[in-house]
Order: structure tokens, then C-alpha cells, then sequence
DNA sequence: TTCACTGCAAATGATTTGCAAAGCA
DNA sequence: TGCTTTGCAAATCATTTGCAGTGAA
């Protein structure tokens, strides 16, 4: 993990170190900074709620984390790999979608003068059994 | 407007009118209460912001708005036909992508007991001349 | 040792809410 | 007239920031 952070120019602080074991430990997640909190303190781990705040703003300005165009809190997603969303709209759950499995074609030009950064496709879902 | 709002089974208010006039003046845009808010100063009409924010709820549950799924602040649309967004990432700002220029093959299957209600596609752009 | 990082708590900004007054059907 | 809506300001919620103490190189 210190390797990890290191390549990306983060000085591997204890704290970075374990949010970063956190947030790879297993599967790809998709997290808020409160949900980092909380895992952190259950860990065993004394870390300031704004230094996770930090900490995650860090990691995806170095392309160690993907932040989930979704209204409302900040969602983080541990998957860097292009790859796309199911948004469930009564629970707000994440689940990805892999890239070989969604087709984007004819992508339109962007406005003159600009490139573009990142296609974002959100999928919005909702449970057919929940509401009539 | 009030029939339009009634139509939508809101009650044509003489502010709900008003922020729809102002909402719907002319081309399609895309607004935040905020905006919305400073438009009915500048057309001289007394309207709170919280009445500013119920309204756009209301009228997005309605149907009569769209929300487009950019981290911040609620950005709503006033165009509720199919299309997707150019979102410039500098300055926040929102372009429509009519939908015979985007599209979307192989929609994959939903989670089970699923069922998919939209699909929003934010293309991420920036200026290329900004930053070198 | 030095400078970056962390923690705390207060500050901020956006959005919501409670309650009394006003408006629409 | 009765019930919905509005307005104001205070309350919330998520996130950021200032500053003094702590830690990594």
C-alpha cells in the first residue's frame, strides 16, 4: 500500500495507509467519506472524519479513486477501470456495469474548444416488487 | 402556464406561474434554485428561496423538470425530452447532446427484480486551451 | 530539524423545515 | 370557508477550513 501511494506522489502516512487498505481490501467499493469514517473506526483506527475527507479528494486527484456522477453526497468508486453504473433511485445503491458489457458509439463532438475528459453513463434502476 | 400546471395536477399559484414563465421563457436551460431564484428578483417577483426549492421539487415530480446527475449542487433541465450532457468541468456548465447524437447499444440486463427507469449519459469535457 | 499532515471544532454553503399569515378553489 | 401554499428564519447535513500539535524524511 506505502508503494501504492508512493507511486502516485502521496506520502504514505500511517492514516493514508489504512484508508487505503480499507478502501482495497477486497472487491471494488463504492463509498462516501462517511462510510470510510465509520469502517475506519471499526477498524480499530483513529482517523479524522476530515482527513478522510481529504484524504479521498487526494486519492482521486491521483487516479486511485473514480467519483461517481451522482446527486447528492460524493460517491467514490475503488474501480479505476473504465466501466459504467446501475443507480438504484430508492436506495441509492451502486452497482458497476463492465465496460464490454455497455456500447457507446457515435459519440458526439464536444463543443469547440474542448476535449473531452471522461463519458459517465449512470443507469438508473428501481425495484419493480417495491412499488405497484 | 397555469393550464400546464394544471395539467401536471399542481395548483397554478401565482409563484409556481411565475417560475414557470421563467422556466420556460424560452430556450431550454439549466438551472439551480439559485438561479432560479435570482431571475424572479431580477423580474421583480417576491418569492422565497425555500418556495423556490419546493417548486422545482414539485414540478420534477411532476415530470416537468429533469435532473441531471453532475456532483454539487441540483442542476435541473427544462428539457424533458431524451438527450444527454456535455459537462464542462471547469466552470460546471451544461450542454445538451440531442439523442440522435449519442448512442447507447447493448443496454445490459438489469440487477434481478430491477427495473430500469432512465439513463443519463454526462460526457465530461474541458477547455483545451485552459490548462497547457 | 523541517515542513507536511492530522485532529478538532467552528465555519460554510446548500437545502429543508416549523409555524403563522396569506391565497386559491 | 377550508385546506394548501408561502415566507421567514432557524435547523440540518455534508463538506471545508484554521490553527496548533504530531509525524515522516
Amino acid at each position: 500500500m506505502a508503494n501504492k501511494l508512493a507511486a502516485a506522489s502521496i506520502r504514505p502516512t500511517r492514516q493514508r495507509v489504512r484508508i487505503g487498505q480499507i478502501l482495497w481490501q477486497s472487491e471494488h467499493r463504492h463509498v462516501t467519506a462517511e462510510k470510510v469514517y465509520m469502517d475506519c473506526q471499526e477498524a480499530g483506527e483513529r482517523v479524522s472524519l476530515a482527513t478522510v475527507y481529504n484524504t479521498l479528494h487526494q486519492f482521486r486527484s491521483a487516479g486511485l479513486l473514480r467519483e461517481v456522477p451522482v446527486n447528492g453526497n460524493c460517491v467514490y468508486c475503488t474501480n479505476i477501470t473504465p466501466h459504467h453504473h446501475f443507480y438504484n433511485t430508492e436506495t441509492g445503491e451502486l452497482y458497476d456495469i463492465p465496460q464490454d458489457q455497455m456500447h457507446l458509439s457515435q459519440l458526439p463532438a464536444p463543443p469547440s474548444g474542448m476535449t473531452v475528459s471522461g463519458v459517465d453513463v449512470v443507469v438508473r434502476v428501481k425495484p419493480n416488487g417495491g412499488a405497484a
